[in-house]
DNA sequence: CGCGTTTGACCTGCGC
DNA sequence: GCGCAGGTCAAACGCG
């Protein structure tokens, strides 16, 4: 594999506790190995246009599984469709959220099932493992019908945290990772940044650091 | 020795 | 009720 060292950073912008679209938070290449990577997601909050994408991590669709829709848990394509590969589009950020609330609009539709926070989208990646700043353990592996390739199965390592996340190659282009996140983190990622403040004009979010806002005094 | 991965077995939900 | 498929468990193993 081709990709270790490109760490990228989750970020994490004050959107209220439990939203769909802030417990995905979004991920960016970054830190302090690498300064050529930003990917699409860093688009998707309005930060500054991201440089050519490195080629082993590209967002390329935003896809919505909130855990009320059926059966297997198979991430329905196309919820969110993003631009061609490289570069989410302008509004991807209050598309993310509109999008968000329509799948959770969906969930209180169906009280049956307990509702949990699920997310999932498509990344264009050589690794299958994306750093996202938290401690991944994985704990099984499945091969799943109508698809080739495996489907690992993670969960959060940090004790009392019980998200989990589910990887697996596309069927139909194994070039691109299906990743699926279930639950909320209930603990801050070393990584994490916390952006203290949003440009009105730009949408652009500013950096305030690693520590939550509130936390600070 | 502690932690993470591997992998077969087991459990559970769902469709027929 | 049965079979299938997805999801989880846990023992064995490897690595630092």
């Amino acid at each position: 594999m081709a990709a270790v060292g490109a760490r990228p950073v989750l970020y994490h912008h004050p959107a209220p506790a439990g939203d769909a679209a802030s417990m995905s938070s979004y991920f960016s290449h970054g830190g302090s190995s690498t300064s050529s990577s930003a990917s699409s997601f860093s688009a998707a909050l309005g930060a500054a246009p991201a440089p050519p994408l490195a080629d082993q991590f590209d967002i390329s669709e935003f896809l919505f599984d909130d855990g009320a829709g059926g059966g297997a848990g198979v991430p329905a394509p196309g919820v969110f469709a993003a631009a061609p590969d490289g570069a989410l589009p302008p509004a991807a950020g209050s598309a993310i959220s509109a999008a968000a609330h329509t799948a959770r609009s969906a969930a209180e539709a169906t009280p049956e099932r307990p509702r949990t926070e699920r997310i999932a989208f498509r990344t264009r990646s050589e690794i299958e493992i994306l750093d996202d700043g938290y401690k991944w353990r994985k704990y099984g592996k499945k091969s799943v019908k109508n698809s080739p390739n495996p489907r690992n199965y993670y969960r959060c390592s940090t004790e009392g945290c019980n998200v989990k996340k589910r990887v697996e190659r596309d069927k139909d282009d194994p070039s691109y990772v299906v990743t699926t996140y279930e639950g909320t983190h209930n603990h801050v990622s070393p990584s994490t940044v916390y952006y203290a403040s949003q440009d009105a004009a730009s949408g652009r979010f500013f950096v305030a650091g690693t520590q939550p806002p509130g936390s600070l005094n």
